[in-house]
DNA sequence: AGGGTTTTTT
């Protein structure tokens, strides 16, 4: 009998040792007949694996490491420690070498051969350029040797070592590779940049780690905070790195009385003016808005040789471009925090720093996100002054005073300290990490954060009262967007308008492709209207949709470009919204979806559209006041984005793809909806309450009203219901003590004129049972309907005779009432009483006992 | 009546 031969992991393709290690297993529980065959091709398959590493090693590309880089002078250190330790963290400034070096060390010190070396990057451009550098250094085409993957584009062949990716990718690939088997090594870079995609794979890797003993972490970051990076992971080497920056002298100016922002980076400017009046500036300033007040001023004062440029995200790209095609005089840029992390401006000589930022703080409560200014972490400062010394010394401006400077927090809040966490939340159920609060995050979210993402989990049906995943919520996982808008997509295919949700949720993703440029807002403004459509912002957006797919019909993109560009609409971001779109009708169509055609316009379709988005936004819905002003969830108040088609109209209710808080809080693309459709849409959701429980003579039963909120605002204010389905007991008494004690009812029926024959029967039995020679009082009747006075017997044919008189339907109506009547033990709901009941009415009896 | 930091995804 020949036996399978043992597993040798080390001489195995990682991704292949799971596999081959269950084929042994069950090859040799398997006792029937000659399993040879299977052993052979098991061997077989072992041999390939083993002869992959072998090639793999052989073929392994040589490097080299550029001798003039920082971070060549520990090129031996850093590739000892690789082979010593299974974490080292690597803490240098830019310019150290350490993206593009790290992973060609890695590969020197053995790894890249049983698996990839994956490096991630934080963001798309990053990852794809550093890996060209890369691969250009290793004189091998991109790709090959080395490759990427982020979003929409992916360039990695089986013959690579080096795979560069955003680390959204890694998080992404978990889901079909949970332990991560297709690499070797793992370079995580810009740690310090702490974004809940590194915090949660920091977390992720720090328990894969003990799974995985094969598996290198190499964790980079700028020297912000190494230490606790080293104490995560058990106390991990860190090897520093020099920068290549020059000195940086830093500067205090502190501010005059009454001196707003502009004046102070007037100020500033003059002071670098007169250290050298021709070096290039770049100001961080908070927002938009601040870098029109401050462009404003310096372009008044009119500096002799000097371009004001501004630098934002959300500028159109033809400006953006200016920042790197280096003009004729000198340059002071004004940029938010994008040319903090995002861009580096070249050739900077001066940084002049408000220390002040927007930053992202998600509102539980509200479910609001705002973007307050505040004052940055003195990181954030060294980092932003660490700018101006790429091309020689640079002196940084700080517009406050060094007290200040050292009174601020050392490091910025961790992005998972202020975020909302339902994505986060979500994926670790999805993953089965168990509870998101005993999960090892290098820094633990508050536990509010965490209770409300499982509060939305549960307003989305993704999670059911036990906090365990739905089928709706694993559907949700799979589904690459926000998780109220693959709320969104769910519905949608239920209701049968997929394809315009899919076209409206890749829109909601990418930035608003409207431009809107500082010097030609309103004829921008003109221009978008022609893509407005009263009540829905979501409708407007698929009226730009349709436009840009005639445009780009009938003629060529140069033409449609061009097109767009006149209507102040970007076409780069209609050409990402486009991508997007068709990623997500992809895994629509995987999912088992039918996304059908995009249907011309009507009422009912327009409907169905508004109640699949509402289906993710039940949090994110209003009720107008007053004045234009909004009451959300919890009683916080809004106002609709003066930029949205609903801004004038202000419609009685409103639901918004988003609520931000700037300079008030804004409800921003929002759509008129029907407080009905909450009614109907939020069951799992809504309060209701019934009071004022009154007699109806008329009608023959007790009625009430109903009040239904929902987050607290009210949907229905006072709606007379059947009181009987809300309160069946109470409702019970009172029809005792009116219609049969009180014979309160008004009906043709007998059932009136024998009510007092009913009584003076009742009396006569009652008089029986207890010797007394009186009348029953109210009270007593009522114990007695009541079925609480036991041993009494009685046929009530007047009673019957009543109901039989009765339509059908109002029987139904009646039923609770009625039937409650002759059950008294019987329960709430309607169906509890079979229509047999009514049916034998002749036979009907009280009954008590 | 009046306007937003940044990034990412089977």
């Amino acid at each position: 009998m020949t036996e399978p031969s043992p597993i040798k992991p080390d001489e195995l393709m990682q991704r292949d040792v799971g596999r081959l290690i269950g084929q042994r297993r069950r090859l040799l529980k398997r006792s029937d007949g000659d399993i040879s065959a299977a052993v052979a091709s098991f061997e077989q398959r072992i041999a390939a694996s083993a002869d992959r590493v072998q090639q793999r090693l052989r073929d392994r590309p040589a490097v080299t490491c550029d001798p003039d880089l920082p971070i060549s002078a520990r090129h031996e250190d850093i590739v000892e420690a690789i082979r010593d330790h299974q974490v080292v963290i690597v803490a240098g400034e830019t310019g150290s070498g350490k993206s593009t070096q790290l992973p060609k060390m890695a590969l020197e010190a053995g790894r890249g051969v049983r698996g990839l070396i994956g490096c991630t990057q934080p963001r798309r451009i990053a990852a794809r350029s550093v890996a060209r550098r890369v691969a250009e250094e290793m004189n091998s085409p991109l790709g090959e040797h080395v490759g990427f993957q982020v979003r929409f584009n992916e360039r990695v062949s089986d013959d690579s070592y080096i795979k560069f990716m955003t680390d959204g990718i890694v998080l992404a690939e978990i889901h079909s590779d949970r332990r991560l088997n297709r690499y070797d090594t793992l370079i995580i870079d810009e740690a310090h940049e702490r974004s809940l995609n590194i915090d949660f794979l920091l977390g992720y890797l720090k328990q894969l780690l003990a799974k995985r003993p094969d598996l290198k972490v190499i964790i980079t970051s700028a020297t912000i905070d190494t230490g606790r990076f080293s104490r995560f992971f058990d106390d991990a080497p860190v090897i520093k790195v020099e920068g290549r920056g020059y000195p940086v002298a830093v500067e205090y100016q502190v501010p005059d009385d009454s001196e707003d922002l502009a004046r102070q980076v007037q100020r500033a400017v003059a002071r670098a003016t007169r250290i050298d009046a021709r070096g290039d500036i770049l100001v961080f300033l908070p927002g938009e808005r601040e870098i029109f007040q401050v462009s404003r001023v310096l372009k008044k004062s009119a500096l002799a040789h000097t371009e004001v440029l501004p630098l934002y995200a959300r500028l159109p790209a033809a400006s953006q471009d200016a920042i790197f095609s280096p003009g004729r005089g000198r340059r002071i840029v004004l940029a938010t925090n994008v040319a903090e992390t995002s861009l580096t401006v070249p050739g900077i000589r001066f940084v002049i720093d408000s220390g002040l930022a927007r930053i992202s703080r998600y509102a539980t409560h509200s479910k609001v996100l705002r973007l307050p200014v505040e004052p940055v972490s003195q990181a954030a400062s060294n980092q932003r002054a660490g700018r101006c010394g790429r091309v020689g010394p640079g002196t940084c401006i700080r517009l406050f005073n060094e007290a200040e400077f050292d009174s601020r927090p050392e490091f910025t809040e961790p992005e998972i300290h202020r975020s909302g966490l339902v994505g986060v939340v979500l994926e670790m159920l999805a993953l089965g990490l168990g509870d998101p609060a005993d999960f090892p995050f290098i820094e633990p979210p508050p536990a509010r954060l965490i209770n409300e993402a499982w509060n939305t989990l549960g307003e989305l049906q993704a999670v059911d009262a036990e906090r365990r995943l739905t089928a709706l919520g694993r559907t949700l996982a799979t589904i690459p967007v926000d998780a109220r808008q693959g709320r969104m997509l769910i519905e949608a295919e239920q209701r049968g308008v997929l394809t315009e949700v899919l076209i409206l949720v890749a829109g909601l993703s990418i930035s608003d492709p409207r431009e809107r440029p500082l010097e030609h807002q309103q004829a921008a403004d003109q221009a978008h209207a022609e893509f407005r459509v009263a009540g829905s912002d979501f409708l407007g957006m698929l009226a730009l949709w349709r436009w840009w797919q005639q445009t780009r019909a009938g003629q060529s993109r140069n033409q449609a470009d061009k097109q767009a560009r006149a209507r102040f609409v970007s076409p780069m971001r209609l050409h990402e919204w486009g991508q997007l779109y068709a990623q997500l009708r992809e895994v629509a169509r995987e999912t088992g979806w039918q996304a059908g055609n995009l249907r011309p316009d009507d009422e009912a379709r327009a409907e169905a559209i508004h109640r699949s988005l509402l289906a993710g936004l039940l949090a994110q819905v209003g009720q107008h006041v007053e004045d234009g002003e909004y009451s959300g969830a919890r009683g916080h108040k809004f106002r609709i984005f003066p930029g949205s088609a609903l801004a004038r109209a202000r419609p009685g209710w409103i639901m918004a793809a988003e609520l931000v808080e700037t300079s008030r809080p804004f409800a921003r693309v929002a759509a008129a909806i029907q407080p009905g459709w909450l009614e109907q849409q939020a069951t799992h959701l809504i309060r209701s309450s019934v009071f004022d429980p009154h007699w109806d003579r008329r009608g023959g039963r007790v009625m009430g009203y109903q009040r239904v909120t929902l987050f607290g605002l009210t949907l229905v204010e006072k709606r007379q219901v059947h009181y009987g389905p809300h309160e069946p007991r109470e409702a019970r008494e009172m029809f005792i003590r009116h219609a049969l004690v009180r014979a309160e009812m008004n009906h043709r029926a007998a059932f009136l004129k024998r009510n007092e024959a009913l009584k003076r029967e009742l009396a006569v039995h009652e008089h029986k049972r207890r010797q007394r020679d009186i009348l029953a009082d109210e009270d007593t009747l009522v114990e007695f309907f009541a079925g609480r006075l036991p041993e009494t017997i009685f046929t009530v044919k007047a009673f019957a005779r009543w109901y039989e008189s009765l339509a059908a339907d109002r029987q139904q109506e009646l039923l609770y009432d009625h039937a409650t009547l002759l059950r008294p033990d019987a329960q709430t709901s309607g169906e509890e009483f079979p229509d047999r009941l009514i049916a034998d009415t002749e036979s009907f009896r009280l009954t008590s006992g």
